[in-house]
DNA sequence: TTTAATTATTGTATTTTTTACAATATATTC
DNA sequence: GAATATATTGTAAAAAATACAATAATTAAA
């Protein structure tokens, strides 16, 4: 071990998720009401400081795991916050992470660190501490960004969705309209998304159809070159 | 100030930069020869750690102005790495940031932590400490995506080039061939890319003419809502 | 000065993809 | 069975992507 390694300048690590969530009245995020300081009793988002004995993306996990009780959480890091003065207490690096969960799998756990979870529209976020609006801003960008050219957006919706829930999906992330045919034509020419042979059922007109994604298609599409892009 | 922040977990930080150049043989990726443990004296992407009073991004310039001298280099974030033991003195997250500099405009200045520095060609990349194979694989694939949809691969050219020279550069970077033909429709149907009215000289052949990138036509073009795709 | 060698430049027809646009079908509730 | 509500589907036109090869401009050599 060298000397002038444990002399050196250390800081602390804490991940910050960005949980997108999504039902019939749009793209959500999942805030925590501070328990703690500093910053007590205001919403922020799900992060803690991490451990030096946890890998990066476990820790990111843990955090997730422990707000939510859900196990097998599409997560992806997004990037790292490192302004000097991004924390009251002295310099914390924040790796940022986003999510996507099914919002009806889902019963919230608040844990230790916070007093309360809840989903907010995405519209109506309120300010939050440290540099959390801008970590979600860039967030919201990513999604945006990634959900046109990857199979994610499933891991907002029910395992069996309607092609009507889908666009609205989309349209919600990608805030602009779709022309019904063109959208359905364009998804169905893609391989990967199957009719499950099911229909709605408990609603007050006619019934859609639910469909279910595809992943092992969607990967032999992948090795054959396609490139996903809506 | 809160107690337990002074004795919560602290970890180094460090930034390494994956430094892009490209000539007439292909792409290349600037390595450094480590003069310091650990790893003394083998090649490594140059990179070190950081002190608590620099913001990070000004970090990952500072880095690399010391490395080559250069000034508005362009840059970007790519990938923030935490495993446990990537280090061998202990735990140190790193900041991976990609770099494209105009291999010609430039002359290295190794600096105090590199005995030397050397462009290696893309397909010639020794095995390097730490997880910087790894680090330099996933700055490849970004670039590679990137470059697709910005037009970042003037950062890597003379001010001036040939469409030759650009199409060369895709190629390179895209690991894919196009018809001369219609890659240059492409490009010039796309208003931002001008032709300076000068040609080659000194070249045995027929000369070719001599073209730049027009940045303030590029912007125009993004706000009327057009998207560049390669 | 002609010829050879080398790279630069350009156009067109075909195929594929994207776009624009509205009528009909199926279920429930009253 | 009529009203209401949402689901589903096709076609023509425009735009973009692709496939493909001949001619032009320069230097070097004969």
């Amino acid at each position: 071990m060298d000397n002038q390694f444990e002399s050196y300048f250390k800081a602390a690590v804490s991940v910050d998720n960005v949980v997108f969530g999504f039902d019939n009245t749009g793209l959500k995020v999942l805030l925590i009401y501070r328990g703690a300081d500093p910053y007590r009793n205001c919403w922020a988002l799900p992060g803690d400081l991490i451990s030096l004995d946890t890998n990066l993306l476990d820790s990111a996990e843990k955090v997730l795991q422990d707000l939510t009780g859900l196990e097998e959480i599409y997560m992806e890091q997004i990037h790292t916050f490192g302004k000097v003065d991004r924390h009251p207490y002295g310099r914390v690096f924040t790796v940022a992470y986003f999510a996507l969960i099914k919002i009806e799998d889902y019963h919230l756990h608040p844990s230790s660190w916070a007093e309360e979870a809840a989903w907010f529209p995405i519209s109506e976020i309120p300010e939050l501490p440290f540099d959390h609006n801008e970590i979600l801003a860039y967030a919201k960008e990513q999604l945006k960004s990634k959900i046109r050219r990857q199979p994610i957006g499933f891991e907002l919706l029910p395992k069996h969705f309607t092609l009507t829930e889908l666009q609205t999906l989309y349209e919600s992330i990608l805030e602009r309209g779709f022309d019904v045919r063109n959208f359905r034509k364009k998804i169905l020419s893609m391989d990967f998304i199957t009719d499950t042979g099911l229909k709605q059922t408990s609603v007050t007109h006619r019934p859609a159809k639910l469909y279910k994604y595809n992943a092992k298609r969607y990967s032999n599409l992948i090795n054959t070159g396609f490139a996903f892009d809506l």
